[in-house]
RNA sequence: GCCGGGGUAGCCGAGCGGCCAAAGGCGGCAGACUCAAGAUCUGCUCUCGCAGGAGUACCCAGGUUCAAAUCCUGGCCCCGGCACCA
């Protein structure tokens, strides 16, 4: 078809008012939205693939006579819009470039620097996008979640939920600039510079005391290994620091000092040099022992606080740095006790085999398996340490008296609770690779005091939300089942924070704003307010608590200076639409948006108004299944399209189409230009089909009842999977399975008339869902208005026939076999036979097969004892008890991997008679001649006839010599 | 480590106990059309074949079953999430 016609019909449709949705009291609902997305840029195909499943769907419902809605917003909250606004500022060639092909002049260019302005640019590029594809969104809602009626809705949610207890406060750890304020730390680094696969490491700190009483502090991520302490090491010729935090004073080395005081508060004294610790000893916590002081290059003074306890048994390392040691001082150390075992009961992987072999301490096995002697080599060293934690970690149980047989993971928690009590046992957090900002500052990790909480680990709470979980539809089912345990595992979540960031400044304290996933868990309700303000019915003054109470929770009476009939019929546009039918989000929201989603409607309204059904899609990936990077959807060289290149290549439908069938929704794929390309070629066949099937003529009439009973099948077919939202299915079935059948149909010597007609009609309907300018584009002519607001046919507008469908599927199996046996043959160079003789089985086979398939059916060997008792007493049988074994033989076997014959007996030689002019056409034989096998002998030269089964004719090709031979 | 998802023909991807040598597409081969190329259409695309069949196959190794790509056990490998990132 043309791809200007695309435009043409997306003017057609909202000419024609069809995405406004509209409250038909009395008529059925459908509403549902793609999770919004955030202003972080321009968009490339692979961010269309929700509205390539939320339009169909859409488009469906209305085609079945519902009203529906489809929503759009920006979530305008965090730091992207900020993110993108500050590349703008800073010349960032890509966005200059996008922006200069919109035509956006210097003057509106200057306006995008201001997030807030960026984020409405980017909704309203959005929904030009969507339109684009042919999206039918109700654009009176287009809201972002920066607009100040969003706030007014997001400050009494903030208030209800307060009201609720469902917000409370504690400390917290946050990463943040301390220039910028608070960033992500993720792997799209979309607040950074580097460093965003960072991890965070928590050490635990271990105080050692000196006997003047200052304190040592050192790190460890093994606190239950200071029973196995031989000597606490520094870095040579450091500087240490003093941090005070209470009234103790802890010596480190500068970096942990200084995270310590970020995340611990306290202050940093005066300098002291590592030197002077020179020859001191320490007293070892939760021991009655004191261990040297010494130097080694094993300290890294940036990591931890730069004092490290020595466990040589366990930590390779240590083990390594004490070989570097003197003797003399080695000797003053002793034999490093062995803290732990592995469970001999335990099987073990090779490679865990590997780390346990020789003789020795744990780590100087662990050292030997790697190839390392010496702490110069670093990564080998590195590797013995991960795995032999992990090892014992996971399978090492305690042989030290005070923990004798616990499990080192329960030992860990022991141990740290035993020190905490002893003052200077605190926990460290820090990356373990350094994280910069955009604007290059060094991310710290802070400790938040009073951060406010969603308080998701309330029991109740989680337990009405679990209870919601099991009722709602998830597509696919599998999500469903993991609910429940990202559920449970769903702790409480900050609600609020400070920072450069767009959002609801937080009702209750104006200090924070409010955190971007706690924003956008309940807009699917406020879309609906929102058109009452766009029209102008509603103004921002009036969207008062009371008037939200009143319209989403029924409370009270609403808002005494509110025209109290629009209220009432804000509550009713509310009644209406709700419960959302369908939150269709990619697989990123399954931990994070539809819990809370789920959570804050189970606290805000009742069970009849809680969401109904999630849809989680699969993304579009790079090659190998890895993430699509920038340079992926680059214009020039990538891979992935941006959406308005992907619209001037291909147009909407072939991609709609594409991203249907190209693979489950749930799963990810790889975009493939040539498979859109292969979308586009399969819609020019079918627009060709569509065109082609006009007339009025009737066709062969058992023919053109098989395809009307075929259309009855597939109409049917097509509705359950609509239904189910099985979304592939559907398009297989429209897109691969109904042009087959209309192939199949002019095949078999049936041609446009009436019969095609009237599936094309049907048809034609069926393809407005998935790719609807196609459909309109065909239909014009056929339907007198648009084809998106026609209504779909009934299954039962088509008479369906068994009987028809059964002769076909014979056909169809008789086909089979013949290629079979002429694939053989040419194998032998036999070229192509000349005539066809086909033997019909006698019915006496039929009686025998469905004896052995009672056989089959209640698990026995088909036996020819049995069967030839039983032939005894049958006097249609008896005649034929010479073949009766045979034929068992042959048959029986097979007969159990068939399956069961069902539908109508059919006429077989009827029907092959019937089908001798096609098959004639189809293989190109001379003649095709039909026998019963009773009547057959004389015309039976090869003796084929005992073969025939029922439903399977036997037949002789007479063969004719290849040419030349 | 924990929690998910995966490993299917040259490639992308359906299937998830018997109708499976495995949908659909891409790529490849052959034929039709064309002066030719392209586009389009038709057929083929694991191996063998003594006529509708046999053999080998769905990461590997075992197991359950009359029957396994599909169920179970154990390996190996890949991808994603792990907390504020929507």
């Amino acid at each position: 078809m043309d791809p200007s016609r695309d435009a043409h019909w997306q003017e057609a449709w909202a000419g024609a008012g069809l995405s406004r949705g509209r409250r038909v009291p009395g008529h059925r609902k459908f509403y549902a939205l793609v999770a919004y997305p955030g202003p972080s840029g321009f968009l490339h195909v692979g961010h269309l693939r929700g509205y390539a499943y939320a339009d169909p769907l859409h488009r469906y419902h209305r085609m079945r006579g519902e009203e529906v809605l489809f929503p759009f917003g920006v979530h305008a909250s965090g730091l992207p819009a900020v993110t993108w606004s500050r590349k703008l500022q800073n010349g960032d060639p890509s966005i200059l470039e996008a922006l200069s092909e919109r035509g956006i002049d210097a003057a509106a260019r200057a306006r995008l620097e201001d997030p807030e302005e960026a984020a409405r640019f980017l909704g309203r590029e959005y929904l030009r996008v969507f339109r684009r594809f042919g999206a039918l969104i109700d654009e009176s809602t287009f809201l972002t979640t920066v607009d100040e009626d969003y706030r007014a809705f997001i400050r009494w949610q903030f208030h209800t939920l307060h009201a609720a207890g469902a917000l409370v406060r504690a400390s917290y750890f946050s990463s943040v600039c301390p220039v910028c304020g608070p960033v992500a730390v993720d792997p799209s680094e979309t607040d950074l510079q580097s460093g965003g696969d960072a991890e965070i490491v928590k050490f635990t700190t271990v105080p050692f005391r000196l006997d003047d009483g200052r304190i040592l502090l050192a790190a460890t991520l093994r606190p239950e290994t200071v029973f196995g302490v031989t000597n606490v090491w520094v870095a040579p010729d450091e500087m240490l620091v003093v941090w005070h935090h209470d009234s103790g004073a802890y010596l480190m080395a500068r970096p942990g000092a200084e995270r310590m005081v970020e995340q611990h508060g306290g202050h940093l004294g005066h300098e002291v040099p590592v030197a002077s610790l020179r020859g001191r000893q320490v007293h070892v916590p939760l021991r009655d022992t004191r261990v040297p002081i010494l130097e080694s290059a094993v300290v890294d003074p940036g990591i931890g606080t730069g004092i490290v306890m020595s466990v040589p048994a366990h930590a390779p390392a240590d083990f390594a740095a004490i070989g570097a040691l003197s003797g003399a001082e080695r000797a003053r150390l002793g034999a490093p006790p062995v803290l732990l075992e592995i469970d001999a009961n335990e099987a073990l992987s090779s490679s865990e085999e590997a780390l346990r072999a020789g003789e020795g301490l744990p780590a100087e096995r662990a050292l030997r398996a790697v190839g390392a002697t010496s702490l110069a080599e670093g990564d080998a060293v590195q590797e013995a340490t991960e795995r032999l934690y992990r090892l014992e970690f996971v399978r090492g149980r305690m042989t030290v008296p005070a923990l004798k047989g616990v499990p080192v993971r329960r030992a860990r928690e022991q141990v740290a609770s035993q020190l905490l009590p002893l003052g200077g046992s605190f926990e460290l957090q820090e990356f373990t690779k350094p994280v910069i900002c955009r604007n290059g500052h060094t991310v710290v990790i802070r400790r938040v005091p009073e951060q406010w909480f969603l308080h998701y680990s309330d029991p109740d709470w989680k337990a009405e939300t679990k209870e919601l979980a099991s009722r709602i539809t998830t597509w696919p089912s599998e999500y469903g089942r993991e609910l429940p345990s990202i559920l449970d595992w769903f702790g409480d979540r900050p609600s609020t924070r400070r920072g450069a960031w767009l959002g609801t400044r937080f009702p209750l304290d104006p200090e924070w704003i409010i955190e971007p996933i706690a924003d956008s868990t309940f807009y699917m309700a406020y879309f609906v307010v929102r058109r009452f303000v766009r029209d102008g019915r509603l103004k921002v003054d009036d969207l008062s608590d009371a008037f939200f109470d009143f319209v989403f929770r029924g409370q009270g009476s609403g808002d005494p200076a509110v025209d109290r009939g629009v209220q009432e019929e804000v509550r009713e546009e509310f009644r209406y639409w709700y419960p959302l039918d369908f939150n269709i989000g990619g697989k990123e929201h399954k931990r994070v948006h539809f819990p809370v989603f789920l959570y804050t409607h189970v606290r805000l309204v009742p069970p009849e108004l809680q969401p109904r059904g999630i849809f989680v899609h699969g993304w579009i990936t790079g090659p190998a299944g890895a993430k699509i990077s920038k340079k992926e959807v680059s214009s020039k060289g990538g891979k992935i399209p941006s959406t308005d290149r992907a619209m001037e290549e291909w147009g909407p439908d072939p991609i709609r189409l594409y991203f249907l069938l190209a693979a489950s929704p749930s799963q990810d794929f790889q975009f493939e230009a040539t498979h859109v390309d292969a979308a586009r070629s399969r819609l020019g066949d079918i627009e060709r089909l569509v065109r082609e099937a006009i007339g009025d003529a009737a066709g062969p009439p058992e023919l053109d009842a098989w395809l009307e009973s075929a259309t009855h099948d597939w109409v049917r077919r097509a509705h359950a999977a609509f239904e189910a939202t099985d979304l592939r299915r559907a398009a297989e079935i429209v897109y691969v399975e109904v042009p087959a059948l209309l192939r199949r149909y002019y095949t078999r010597g049936g041609s446009p008339g009436r019969a095609t007609d009237r599936l094309v009609r049907a048809w034609n309907l069926f393809l407005s869902p998935i790719t609807p300018h196609l459909a309109e584009e065909v239909g014009v002519g056929r339907f007198s208005s648009l084809v998106a607001r026609a209504l779909l046919p009934a299954a039962d507008t088509f008479a369906s026939s068994p009987a028809a469908e059964a002769r076909e599927s014979y056909l169809d199996q008789v086909e089979e076999d013949l290629r079979a046996v002429q694939r053989a043959s040419e194998g032998r160079g036999e070229g192509s036979a000349g005539e066809l003789i086909f033997y019909v089985a006698d019915p006496w086979k039929a009686t025998l097969e469905s004896w052995l398939r009672d056989e089959v059916d209640r698990k026995e060997p088909p036996s020819v004892r049995d069967i030839m008792t039983r032939v005894k007493d049958h006097p249609e049988l008896v005649a034929h008890r010479g073949e009766i074994p045979k034929y068992v033989e042959r048959v029986g076997a097979s007969l159990r991997s068939e399956p069961p014959r069902e539908g109508p007996e059919i006429d077989e030689v009827a029907t092959l008679r019937a089908a001798e002019g096609y098959l004639v056409r189809r293989f190109g034989f001379r003649s095709v001649t039909v026998h019963r096998e009773s009547e057959a002998a004389e015309h039976d030269p090869k003796g084929r006839r005992d073969r025939a089964r029922p439903g399977r004719p036997a037949f002789y090709l007479v063969g004719r010599p290849a040419p030349g031979a």
